[in-house]
DNA sequence: AATGAATGAGGATTCATTCAT
DNA sequence: TATGAATGAATCCTCATTCAT
């Protein structure tokens, strides 16, 4: 009844990537087969290999989508400044938010980078999505300042999912308003 | 005291753990099964569940040796400090010795975060080594900031390692010394 | 006459011959696949089953495409036949250069061997084959000795293909020369 | 009922390389594949690969056992020969008993073939072979003429196999006593 | 205590062929 | 006529783990 016989299935690509980045999640990336992906999008296995011919393609292409989401949606909070409101503000929002609310994407992240430091295909994917992520700072603070603020985003989310103690939203206020002193504020 | 180790080959069990972190290191911790590690550390491939009598066992047991190994260097360089000397510049060292010379540690780093994200195990191993080297930076600066700086290293040292550009050691030096402003030295 | 060529792309079946015979060369039969036949001959997988409806078709038709070469090579070797000229000789040539510059024909050979041994198909295309090179000695040695030439050189240049020792031309013409012996020269 | 659980199996892999040799003669080389042979050796797929890690081990190690039977076989028939017996009798029976008794054999030398002409380490153990069988020929013929007179035993048999005419066996005594002239017989 | 042998499940791919467009 | 997409079966091989010795 679920369809034994499918003649053509236009998003089925999308849906194999969706259903990639949930059992990346879940399992890691290792847990990611073909077979589990497969069952999950509800595809038969032969087809897969058409979509992604090897399954680093299709690795490298969920996590092309995780880049892509994850940028638009840090581009946006950065975007959206009000009238006379603090940028550092967004810095901190940006970083609270993703520890409480992004557990998902931030797993996918870690995987992400244990895979970087050991493939550059992996590696050009991340530097891609830190350039475009450091040009949405770059609204808003020098340049010089912009890698820095990026790195230290990175190791408080990271260490706020390892840690058992709870998110201190004015320790990463005072972390961030010292990174970033007041005159090096643009607008 | 000595009764775990076998007489016929008593180094057995480190040179296991010294395979496997090796094997972790190039292919990942998916690529050091029991069959890879044996291989590389000249082990029946029988003989291993011995020693380790899951694979998980052997995994825990190499990173937790990585940790050991990892916090001894970290609290060696924060421990001689030379009468006068900023222990800010400790941190600065760290920093940029871990980002330039530490390649092998630094993989092994992001492939054991992207387990913990997953695997309470894994994160209390994390834990408790941030712990330790959170006590070890005690020593010089205040407990409210150590988490902070801690975090900071952690992200600059990661995206050192995917970055294509050089290291810059003054942006780092400026970073640290704006999250640790002179007063909150301790001695 | 034309009629089975297709307009937009008119060598196409002869492209896919060529292809797969190279292939065959290279891997054995089992390496040409429909896959990588269609990728070397640079022409749609979709589109195989047109010109050739199952892979044995394929097979075969470059089979009968390496007969009908071999053939014509061999024939005319033997046609171009100048006064006074002892035909044994011809005989000799034709083993000592297929040992040595037919590399590529000597392996296709032996791959069809494999499959006519059991496959009635094949056999009956080598055993047509086989008459015509039979019919082209037969313009210059009896006919109750054609056979054995024709398994004389069979033999020959298959050795020549496996051993090691350089190909020695004396040894070869001695044999001839035995095995057809003077009175047996027909013209 | 027929051994679920099996303890041990000694002579295991004696009964997949049989089940190997079985399989090539009936499908060819390609037909021999771990399944098929675990299945014919009545062996659980997964051991297949502790006894042949590599399918190619296992069908090296079959196509060794191939020629180490069939060289027992001519070496047999060329010792035994009676006082007053011309040796070259017993080359003509070789090639008929081979043509006419020993289909199986014939068939998987004719795989062997097409996979030495492509493959080294198969190539060398037709040389092997070859040399064996041309030092027994040596009991009885000079050396000179021993290759001479295996390529000509090949190219025999081997066309023996595709044509359908009825073996005569009058024909090959010719070729054989023509081949080697009575001077050359050693005894 | 130590290990060679075994095993069933699952790994990524490749395949010949079909079919809707 | 031509072909992109699809598919189920099969490919080789690896795996963690068990067990008899």
């Amino acid at each position: 009844m679920t369809g034994r016989v499918r003649r053509s299935d236009p998003h089925r690509r999308e849906r194999i990537i969706e259903a990639a980045l949930d059992l990346i999640a879940q399992h890691g990336a290792p847990g990611a087969t073909y077979r589990t992906v497969a069952a999950a999008a509800d595809v038969p296995l032969g087809s897969m290999t058409y979509h992604f011919p090897t399954r680093d393609d299709m690795l490298l292409a969920a996590f092309q989508r995780l880049a892509d989401d994850q940028w638009a949606r840090f581009d946006r909070i950065l975007a959206e400044l009000p009238e006379g409101e603090d940028p550092r503000e967004r810095v901190v929002q940006l970083i609270v938010t993703h520890g409480e609310g992004y557990g998902r994407d931030m797993i996918l992240s870690a995987e992400l980078y244990a895979l970087a430091v050991r493939d550059v295909r992996y590696r050009e994917l991340i530097q891609g999505w830190m350039n475009r992520s450091r040009g949405s700072l770059e609204r808003h603070f020098p340049a010089e300042l912009v890698a820095t603020i990026d790195a230290l985003q990175e190791g408080l989310v990271l260490h706020s999912h390892i840690s058992t103690e709870p998110f201190d939203i004015e320790r990463i206020r005072q972390a961030v308003y010292r990174l970033i002193p007041e005159p090096s504020i643009l607008r």
